[in-house]
DNA sequence: AAATATTTTTAGACAAACCTAAAAAGAATT
DNA sequence: AATTCTTTTTAGGTTTGTCTAAAAATATTT
């Protein structure tokens, strides 16, 4: 069922990207997206046509198939699995991560990537807060996202805390505010990017960019 | 300085295994190794050749040149810490680790390789006992092997033993073995596979198989 | 509805890594 | 030293993935 080559998956995953906002994907768009050139990728999408990977009609653009949908979430877990170890086990910062992923992601052992996920404690979220499909490739659908970029009014939940130093956690427990909180953020002050939020019924309070940096919430 | 293609690298660590015996490598052989047919060894060897990685004149073998050799340990040693890993880390069983570590280790990020001896707690030995050359290329030179395959009365050093459990301690605490103890088996019973062995000055002990498989040694 | 501009596809070429079959070189036998 | 056997190389071909340049289809303007 599964052993495609780096350029094939490569494609694969860029077309699942590119497909979120388009809908359909173009020509260009794609060749953009990978840095070829479109008549290369007017080659690819024939063979991947062939291989019931997208639905493909000449001039009229493409999208994944089922089948293509399925390895595109195989490839995605791969990636944000190793971008969690690289970041988590070997230290890497935030920004190194995704460039070693890019390689990483192409060797295609499924027993691997099941055993990197138990070692890894079957985490949800990828460092840039991407969620990770689990091994039936069922995602969640809602992104994590930091709290210094969460729109105002708009009702998130606490999934995760970045710093868990003792400091860190006495402001968090002084106001209330843990993994699973649920708040909407009602006023964002331009001077130094404090933040006002509501939790629940109680009175609002104020948290600093500092502290926002380090607190991820979900969208409902 | 280094970015070679998945054959390229495993066609000069195939040379490095064979020339250990040989000293020069023939085109047969090789074929032989990597699966492959005469034809197209003769072609890689004209271009390892341009790329300086091998000594080779048409009919008379080939070696590795030193940048060659360099290589090849570099390779190695992504190999053996992707195996130390997957063994230790994620639980592989002895026998699945080198499939794929023969697609890891073309991954060639130097960052990723050294973090991951760091994060492994910088290991000597793979899990089939050979040596992990370190961030410098140098490898040891004596093989780890495990003690039920020692030969008789050469004397090898302790420098590892797999089952750390508390009644493993206290037998290996009794008869005095330790990491670093230096011994030779004496004996070697057909009946129970069990060993008699001398360490230092001390009367000769004996050893069931079952420890025996645990322990392993270097010759020195 | 033409004319023009843009996008996409086709045609033809190239490098990497492999192959088979034939030729050449070297080694072993007589 | 000539013949025979074995090994190695060359010649020519295939597949994969890329490219440029030209042609065809589609979209946008006028
Ligand atoms: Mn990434
Ligand atoms: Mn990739
Ligand atoms: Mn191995
Ligand atoms: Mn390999």
């Amino acid at each position: 069922m599964l052993n495609y080559s780096t350029s094939e998956e490569n494609y694969i995953k860029a077309i699942f990207h590119l497909q979120q906002e388009d809908g359909t994907v173009t020509t260009n768009e794609l060749a953009a997206e990978l840095k070829t050139k479109p008549a290369s990728v007017t080659d690819m999408m024939k063979k991947l046509k062939t291989k019931k990977l997208v639905h493909y009609e000449a001039y009229h653009g493409f999208r994944l198939s089922n089948e293509g949908k399925k390895l595109a979430l195989i490839i995605i877990r791969r990636h944000r699995l190793w971008e969690f170890f690289l970041a988590e086990k070997l230290k890497f910062s935030w920004e190194e991560v995704h460039a070693v992923a890019e390689d990483l992601e192409h060797v295609s052992s499924k027993k691997l990537i099941d055993k990197l996920d138990e070692f890894l404690g079957f985490p949800r979220f990828d460092p840039h807060g991407d969620p990770i499909p689990d091994a039936n490739g069922r995602i969640e659908t809602s992104k994590q996202v930091c709290l210094t970029e969460l729109p105002l009014n708009k009702t998130a939940i606490v999934c995760h805390v970045s710093d868990q130093s003792s400091e860190m956690l006495e402001v968090l427990g002084h106001k209330n505010i843990m993994i699973g909180t649920r708040l909407e953020v009602k006023k964002r002050f331009d001077f130094d990017n404090s933040l006002e939020i509501k939790t629940g019924k109680q009175a609002a309070t104020t948290i600093s960019d500092q502290l926002a940096r380090n607190i991820y919430v979900k969208t409902a």
